[in-house]
DNA sequence: TCGAATTTACGATTAGTTTCGTAAATAGGT
DNA sequence: ACCTATTTACGAAACTAATCGTAAATTCGA
């Protein structure tokens, strides 16, 4: 049993993924569609980008009907967690913790009172 | 007064950065035997690659020797947290919540007692 | 049925990243 | 003083990402 090759998307294949996640399946017209609402791109480049990912294996699709339907393969929490594991082996010394205190630490980012009590009771879960 | 274009920095230079925010001041060799104990790679490149952060200005150096001494501009603390910012962004609909959330809950990493009771100061602190 | 619009496939271009070879300058040991 | 080793500078090659133009196939309305 040979395991796929996890891909890392890149910046344009999370926009596209993204809306793919928020759609279930899509076509390239309708991901495009969504896209020039936040950038300028062409349709073909979105489309050859979706052909790409598609190459990769990070979405699948179906090309029965002349307008191909596309899928993501992964769900959008699995792909979180992957980035997020690369991210906290990369930068933050494998620790989960020094992550977490400096994204809760960014004066910038406040969160709100629910958001508190939502990582309290998790916390409280982890710690039994 | 012309604000700095902010580099984000490629999965070598990242490397290099770990290096020099451990040493705080490195030569080309420095940081090169050290990343030699984990990739196989080229003195050369390991030499360009500074170069290039140094062009970039995500380093600083002290050419007045032959050999040059360099030093990160930016600090660890601030990389991580306008990288974190761009994930959050780009991966988790502005929500460090959902981050911390994802980053928390994932198993393959079980913080030890001791961090979550950080994670739990913090969290205090947060609540007033 | 004919023509316009839509969709896919394909290739080319541009930019950025990573890699390393070679050459020139310099320092250090014998 | 001379040879060797070290260091920098430079450029080129290989690769990936992102962009778009053009052509061919297909659908659909007039």
């Amino acid at each position: 049993m040979r395991t796929q090759k996890i891909h890392k998307p890149t910046e344009s294949e999370l926009e596209i993924l993204q809306i793919l996640w928020a759609k279930g399946t899509a076509t390239v017209r309708d991901v495009h569609e969504e896209l020039i609402q936040s950038k300028d791109v062409g349709y073909t480049t979105t489309l050859k980008l979706m052909q790409i990912m598609h190459e990769k294996g990070i979405v699948k699709r179906d090309d029965s009907m002349r307008t191909h339907i596309y899928q993501p393969v992964a769900n959008k929490e699995s792909t979180q967690k992957h980035l997020l594991h690369k991210m906290i082996d990369s930068l933050f010394g494998g620790s989960p913790t020094q992550l977490v205190m400096q994204a809760l630490g960014d004066n910038n980012y406040k969160a709100s009172k629910e958001e508190l009590e939502k990582i309290q009771s998790l916390l409280d879960n982890l710690r039994q």
